[in-house]
DNA sequence: ATGCTTTTTTACCAATTGGTAAAGATACGA
DNA sequence: TCGTATCTTTACCAATTGGTAAAAAAGCAT
């Protein structure tokens, strides 16, 4: 009689039944596919029923409406997205550090490049549906590894950079993989680019951050 | 009774009265707003209207739909974007003309932040419309100007690089300012944003370039 | 002014869109 | 196996979308 699925629950899940998880978990991937492909308003949800395999109006039964699968699928995203960064240990050697977040991240954009897309499309548009959530969450953690960078900066253990456009850099460098993929493809075999992208990045910021 | 604007003109504008330069300005300059805004699929024919200025059956007697809209601004685009490119010159200081080029795309990232989204959309999307239009002209300029770069590299003029994941790179990081503006302005005081951005760039391409 | 062309408006479509109501089918615990 | 709660389908909307037909209004050369 509850009906959770759809209505605006408060607390999010208190239980959900096998069925439940197995369709909500089909919706969001094929929203991921549409969304990331079309963005927020180029995408349908007869686009989405169809590449989940369910009717419209049962997608409808499991979110409240086309809204809210996005901002669902976002806030999944932001998690995952935000990681690497997190993972980036104040305690062990700088150079490194740094070095593992491009590769991590870098990772991640070939493994995730739906996601990556999903998330450059939200920011293209202005980040109407994501942006107090960066001001929350991104950009305290911003901060913070900034600062963190600055003192490693101050002890001699990089070259001096400005730790927020190094940020951004990396950022670009890596997703740029993900989000201009059909321009990569057109521009390179794409065996190579695994690969190729790995060494010149690796290349690219060890020099840049070597003292 | 010839009625040229819409009408599928071979040749393009044999003659085109004051009137219609205008209008199709407007109408151009009003839909670079809205696609890059908005994406192809977002973008409705209403807003592109709206914002030009005019009524929507009007501004499909200058052009033949949505579709033509599109690709007219995605083919001037093409021109002006590959410009910096194609200005590299094989006579010059390697070193100095890479840096130009680097410099040269950050400024326009930062004068037509439209444009770059626009681009940025279509390529997301899969670059339904520009794909050919890449195959053809981009990637014989990004071949000519990597074989370039590895001669400047055999001759010890440059560090050695991967020429076109170098290009990627320099693409990446400079079209991110108006592509992510949204993000880079949750992050930053935009008034230190262009400078900074100049310098940093400055210092990461120099120092992976230098031999 | 006149007659012609170019431009703009008004009044429409047919298709697609996000979304709903309610009946029907299915699962599942007792 | 029965009853209840969960899930799914069918049959719809109202609003928006890209686009058209045709009349009305400007321009403009003579």
């Amino acid at each position: 009689m509850q009906h959770i699925p759809g209505d605006a629950a408060p607390t999010e899940d208190i239980t959900m039944s096998r069925i439940q998880l197995r369709n909500r978990g089909r919706i969001l991937d094929a929203a991921l596919e549409v969304f990331s492909k079309h963005g927020f308003r180029g995408a349908t949800l007869d686009q989405i029923a169809d590449e989940a395999g369910l009717s419209k109006p049962n997608i409808l039964y499991y979110f409240e409406g086309k809204e809210d699968i996005h901002v669902t699928l976002l806030d999944q995203l932001m998690d995952r997205w935000l990681a690497p960064l997190r993972e980036v240990d104040p305690e062990g050697d700088p150079l490194e550090e740094l070095m593992r977040y491009v590769h991590r991240k870098l990772e991640m954009s070939q493994e995730f490049p739906r996601e990556s897309r999903l998330f450059a499309n939200e920011i293209l548009q202005g980040a109407p549906r994501i942006g107090p959530h960066l001001k929350r969450d991104l950009h305290p953690l911003v901060e913070r590894t900034a600062a963190l960078i600055q003192r490693w900066i101050d002890a001699g253990a990089l070259a001096p950079v400005d730790p927020r456009h190094l940020i951004f850099s990396i950022w670009a460098t890596t997703q740029h993989y993900a989000d201009f993929e059909a321009q990569v493809g057109v521009l390179m075999d794409s065996t190579e680019v695994h690969s190729g992208a790995r060494a010149h990045l690796d290349a690219l910021f060890r020099r840049m951050l070597t003292p």
